[in-house]
DNA sequence: AATTCGGGGCA
DNA sequence: TGCCCAGAATT
């Protein structure tokens, strides 16, 4: 008969692992007071473990409980805040306290609407603070939380996306049900310990872990793909208008292309933003007829950093003037000349469809 | 719903 | 470099 008998697996098996392999050593576990919880999980936010713990220490010894943090000024708040960034957090801190002094006796109210109506406060971390302070059944939904929830439960999509985000609480919700009445503070510390050291976001411990068999991700394969990752910014577009010249004898004309940025150096075709500029080329190239010509399909290709499409424009039986056979980065090819000399994939694809 | 705040660790 | 981390406030 244990104490942890009645609880769903998950926290049943989180608690177990906790006791064993939790962090009980962390310094605002000792004492764990409401101001010194707070203290941290506003710390914590965006920041990790590691790099809070000495700001907490030289916080806590200077300013050791709300009322003397409502009481310093807010230089002094900010200055021991300084190298920990986001200093919107220290603000918000120190107007919290304010109001605690005018609203809550000098104390942290133990209300999570109260909590919720501070500065700085939100549902996860309000959530936090009632949980690990007092506690209260209340579920947390941090970064940790969320990753490791997505692969327990299989749940596809970013978790920054508001639906995602709501389904997570659902199931944080479901689960805080199944902790028991007496371990709620351990519950919440287990959850960030057992995120934050073993259901990493790169290599979790999969082989170690007390949920292994609980874990939707793990069975299906998809530890590594759970959480879906934060979509990239869609890739700058670009477009060009590549032109595909055939003179008499079949050649084809291709441009050497600048020593420098995409496809340097490499033969292409040659290439141009809109058609003012190629028009412009192509009048003291060739000389008349640029109206002529038959545009291609367009040709899609993705880069790193942006995506190009390319609009081929076609010509047959045309010749160079004159005046430009000197220049350099110009060349006639023919088709068995192609494979001798660096083109670009999707423009050699299109020239051996259009080089019968 | 997207943006802003912003310091350090890490691939 | 770009991305991520115990998020919340603002627009």
């Amino acid at each position: 008969m244990n104490s942890t008998q009645g609880g769903d697996p998950f926290a049943t098996h989180l608690l177990q692992w906790f006791d064993v392999s939790g962090r009980h050593d962390l310094p605002w576990q000792h004492p764990r007071t409401p101001y010194r919880v707070w203290l941290s999980e506003i710390m914590l936010q965006q920041t990790q473990v590691r790099v809070v713990v000495p700001y907490f220490e030289r916080f806590v010894a200077a300013l050791p409980d709300v009322g003397t943090l409502a009481a310093a000024p807010l230089d002094d708040v900010l200055a021991l805040w300084s190298g920990l960034g986001y200093y919107a957090r220290a603000r918000n801190l120190h107007a919290a306290a304010q109001l605690c002094a005018q609203r809550h006796g000098g104390e942290l109210p133990r209300d999570f609407d109260a909590l919720l109506a501070l500065p700085g406060i939100g549902r996860s971390t309000a959530g936090a603070i009632l949980s690990q302070a007092w506690g209260e059944r209340v579920p947390i939904l941090d970064g940790n939380v969320k990753r490791v929830l997505c692969r327990m439960h299989g749940v596809e999509g970013w978790p920054g996306l508001p639906a995602i985000e709501k389904r997570l609480w659902a199931i944080a919700e479901a689960h805080v049900h199944g902790v028991p009445a007496d371990r709620m503070a351990d519950y919440t510390q287990a959850q960030m310990d057992f995120g934050a050291t073993l259901c990493t976001r790169h290599d979790p411990a999969c082989m170690l872990c007390a949920l292994q068999h609980d874990c939707v991700a793990l069975r299906e394969g998809r530890v590594e793909e759970l959480p879906t990752p934060k979509p990239g910014k869609p890739l700058p577009e670009r477009h060009a208008l590549a032109l595909l010249l055939h003179d008499a004898q079949g050649r084809v004309l291709l441009q050497r292309r600048p020593p420098t940025g995409i496809w340097a150096a490499l033969w292409s075709l040659p290439e141009h933003t809109d058609h003012d500029q190629a028009r412009a080329w192509y009048s003291g190239h060739i000389g008349d007829g640029y109206d002529s010509a038959e545009a291609l399909d367009p040709i899609a290709h993705g880069f790193t950093h942006y995506r190009l499409t390319l609009q081929p424009l076609e010509w047959r039986g045309a010749a160079l003037g004159a005046s430009v056979r000197d220049d350099d980065g110009l060349r006639w090819v023919a088709r068995d000349e192609l494979r001798s000399l660096g083109i670009p994939a999707p423009i050699r694809s299109l020239l051996e469809r259009r080089l019968p």
